[in-house]
RNA sequence: GCCCCCGUAGUUCAACGGAUAGAACGAGGGACUUCUAAUCCCUAAAUCGAGGUUCGAUUCCUCGCGGGGGCACCA
């Protein structure tokens, strides 16, 4: 029995013990140091509701697991306060096992059958990504992968502000005709220098840069990265060009929700949940970026999809409650939800500072990934989760990543290839997987694997993606713990059963890297 | 002033309201005649403070302290 069987019979028994169970409990793994394979609370979460103490509660829910059939080959405890303990024996464990192996790094199907949107990165086309731009690239990248994984359909989308209209825009149309030195390096005098401005606005010669530097960033993101897009949304194209914001407008004004006030048109996001109004027309008659976005957001749920996603930068967190008031005040359908991943500041001697381009105290992605390398770069943006605010200090990570934890799950994987590959050809002495199972390294490690398809359900219920780098990890040991204690290649022969769990181990170790865009190589 | 996020071993991070707060790096000690020692085993080491809710609080609430960010007709 899985641990979502287990919740369901859980469930099912709580409803006839209480009417309707008010509350949630959870299944999971107990503590370090309890024998068990799952546990729950239950007992103690309901007891108040069922009028019993929770010890007494959680012996009348055991003696009622125990008599169904599903519950034939689980030993069921009572500890503590009043936790319920499942242990699984080795028939059970093997019947898992067996169903696991089978699956075969095919999708799961938590959510299967949905349509998801996200966006994320969405970096200003006026030079090149940061390392903070560097959480919002992974952590997107890894919750569309797991997603994925979990049967959804995803669909990974950029944002390019690069209307003509945008004051950055114009800036930048300045800077390529010589007028002014914003977002100047000398990357971009480079840029500027191979292309001819002549006789462009502003606002032509800004999106003709933009169009370029925009180019570049795409190259970057699909090829260094290894983060796939599936469209390129620009704004000057898609919603300036379209007249999107100016039919959003039309929408707005007929139904009342909006202020002419100062010369400027307001959208009155109050009505929504909002403290105050906002600009969407600015009194010069141009486009305020807030209509663009309420614009792009109308796009994207027109769509259809259940649920939409963006990953947002700490500096957009105001903006947080205002598109959300402008979904209630507009009544779009689908579930939407905006992620803030938090600043990464600079530590240098001990002491943190914010990154300027000014004080030329920036760190590009792309020269970390040369640097360290795409796999220990991924690692270390998904082990943190995105509200950690991180204090990155690059004498330490370059210290630190000989010994970056990606190694030690890359190193199982290619143990574990190493071992598979050098018994071709060998006589299987026809041991059963069971043997493996009774072996206790054996068994931990039957249990990690089988853990796999609980993190992706997990994650793809609550979008926490660093849960994947302490699984990998503990998958890893797990693996590196059976190989000390039981050999594959015994006196002249082959342990096949042994063998079976180290190839299933290696295809769930390599599952799990790749759900967060990290290679499993064959060998070290 | 208002809003958001954070405060856990020396350091970088975990912990869905649950059992003895887990790892890694660093520190100290031990294991190679190997199916890959980039490994394994052992030791020391932590919840910012004060209240509250709860059978139970690192987790939720209030206040305080400390840090980061945001409060534009920039994006």
């Amino acid at each position: 029995m899985t641990r979502n069987e287990l919740e369901d019979l859980i469930r099912k028994t709580l409803e006839e013990f209480i009417l309707t169970p008010n509350g949630s409990f959870r299944v999971g793994a107990p503590p370090a140091g309890v024998r068990a394979d799952y546990m729950t609370s239950a007992a103690l979460i309901f007891a108040k509701q069922a009028g019993k103490t929770p010890r007494v509660l959680a012996e009348e829910l055991a003696a009622a697991f125990r008599r169904t059939s599903a519950c034939a080959d689980i030993e069921i405890g009572v500890e503590g306060p009043g936790y319920i303990n499942f242990i699984l024996n080795e028939t059970a464990l093997l019947r898992l096992f067996e169903r696991f192996a089978r699956r075969r790094g095919k999708n799961f199907d938590f959510r299967l059958g949905q349509k998801i949107h996200i966006e994320f990165i969405s970096a200003n086309p006026t030079g090149d990504l940061h390392i903070g731009h560097g959480r919002g690239a992974f952590y997107g990248d890894i919750l569309a992968r797991v997603l994925e994984a979990a049967g959804a359909s995803v669909t990974r989308e950029y944002y390019i502000n690069d209307s003509r209209e945008s004051v950055q825009i114009r800036e930048l149309g300045k800077t390529a005709l010589g007028k002014g030195k914003q977002y100047k390096t000398t990357k971009l005098e480079a840029l500027i220098g191979e292309t001819d401005f002549s006789g462009m606005s502003e606002a032509d010669a800004g999106f003709a840069l933009a169009r370029k530097i925009e180019k570049a960033n795409e190259y970057f993101i699909e090829k260094k990265l290894g983060i796939r897009i599936d469209r390129w949304y620009s704004e000057d194209g898609n919603i300036r060009v379209q007249q999107l914001a100016e039919k959003i407008i039309g929408e707005l004004r007929v139904q009342g929700m909006v202020i002419e006030e100062e010369g400027a048109l307001w959208l009155d996001t109050s009505r929504g949940g909002d403290d105050e109004k906002r600009v969407i027309v600015r009194s010069d008659g141009s486009n305020s970026y807030f209509i663009s976005d309420i614009a792009y957001h109308a796009d994207k749920f027109s769509r259809g999809f259940d649920s939409v996603i963006d990953v947002w930068g700490a500096d957009h967190h105001g903006h947080v409650k205002r598109m959300m008031a402008v979904k209630n005040m507009l009544g779009w359908e689908g579930d939407f939800r905006i992620f803030i991943t938090q600043l990464v500041s600079l530590k240098e001697n001990g002491t943190s500072k914010k990154m300027s381009k000014r004080a030329g105290t920036i760190i590009l992605l792309e020269d970390l990934v040369d640097e360290l390398g795409i796999d220990v770069v991924r690692w270390f943006f998904a082990e943190k989760a995105i509200s950690t605010h991180m204090d990155f200090d690059l004498a330490l990570a370059r210290e630190q990543s000989a010994k970056n934890p990606v190694y030690y799950a890359q190193y199982a994987h290619a143990r574990a290839h190493s071992i598979i590959k050098k018994t071709e050809g060998e006589n299987m002495d026809g041991r059963g997987v069971i043997e493996s199972i009774k072996e206790p390294a054996g068994r931990a490690l039957v249990v990690k694997i089988l853990r796999f398809s609980e993190v992706v359900k997990d994650i793809s219920e609550d979008y926490q993606v660093h849960k994947l780098t302490t699984y990998s990890y503990e998958l890893a040991s797990a693996f590196s713990q059976f190989y000390r204690d039981v050999r594959i290649h015994d006196r002249g022969k082959v342990n096949s059963g042994a063998l079976e769990l180290v190839k299933v181990a290696k295809q769930t170790i390599s599952e799990a890297l790749a759900l967060m865009g990290v290679s499993a190589p064959a060998e070290m």
